[in-house]
DNA sequence: CTGCCTGCAAACTCTTTGCACGAAT
DNA sequence: ATTCGTGCAAAGAGTTTGCAGGCAG
């Protein structure tokens, strides 16, 4: 229903906080935007500059949290080192698992509405209030297994 | 059920796979037993040099993937930059999550039996195999916010 | 003896930070 | 004009690795 554009949207929440609204801010957010799959800041640093090449690595660094708290990006760590980030859009479930092909290194989500009662119920034992919480499968391809082949293999 | 020691199971997979017990695994494995809490590899090299102070830092990063495919020690990656370890016993469940609460930094483990059956759910829509999984919640302390206390604040 | 193991230190990866210049408001 | 933002390069944290010598089997 909401007529707000992505990029006004950023506009919207910078100017709330005081903060400039940069062209390497909006190349970051537009690089971010045209990414379907899960991106490490490095792939975003590429796109970035492919749109304004005078972006850095550092001001990558520093607008991913920025993005992040605008609500525009979400945050999937799966624990390999690096981070990966993946455009937030509106209506996108907030409780999603992740699950990893080993085999193919792709990430999927999956809505996982069953999530935020299993935080309460394992942090209301222990006096605690969930903030957030994670679902992370690991997981194997059938098909690989089975005929040798995947086809996701290899897509990006 | 079973009358074998950790020790002995160790020596028993180093054997398997023709790998020696020297003395500085061995100092590790015990370093990494007497610990309750999870604890970081920095921390099980201070533990471990207490017992053989000619472990080295190299050392204990070999010989933690060792102790965690043996079976003797787990894993726990709370995204934090950090991996922590911890003892696994027999009997542990193998399906557990982590609460982390965000004010005193403390690991809790609960058992959240629920959990395979959810991951096997979600895999099989993408057709893959789960091979293991992690539900991970973030939680701050009821008792810090109400009473401006923690009792488990400071505790190792 | 033989070859796996070791400690040391350097290398590596991802991310953060100090600094002086540059641009948005 | 200010003040925040930037690129660059160096620093950081955690982990891994190359090498020459050491010790288990």
């Amino acid at each position: 229903m909401s007529r707000t554009s992505p990029r006004e949207q950023f506009r919207a929440f910078l100017a709330k906080r005081g903060l400039r609204a940069t062209n390497q801010r909006l190349a970051i957010l537009d690089a971010a935007l045209a990414q379907r799959e899960h991106v490490t800041a490095e792939q975003l640093l590429d796109y970035a500059r492919d749109i304004d090449d005078s972006v850095s690595r550092a001001t990558v660094y520093r607008t991913l949290p920025i993005l992040t708290e605008c609500g525009l990006l979400r945050e999937v760590d799966i624990g390999s080192g690096e981070k990966f980030y993946r455009t937030h859009r509106e209506g996108d479930d907030t409780q999603v698992a992740q699950v990893v092909c080993v085999d193919c290194d792709r990430i999927f989500e999956i809505s996982a509405p069953f999530m935020s009662w299993y935080g309460n119920t394992v942090s209301s034992k222990l006096g605690l209030t969930p903030v957030n919480q994670r679902l992370q499968v690991s997981a194997r391809c059938d098909a690989l297994r089975d005929t040798g082949q995947c086809a996701r293999r290899g897509r990006p």
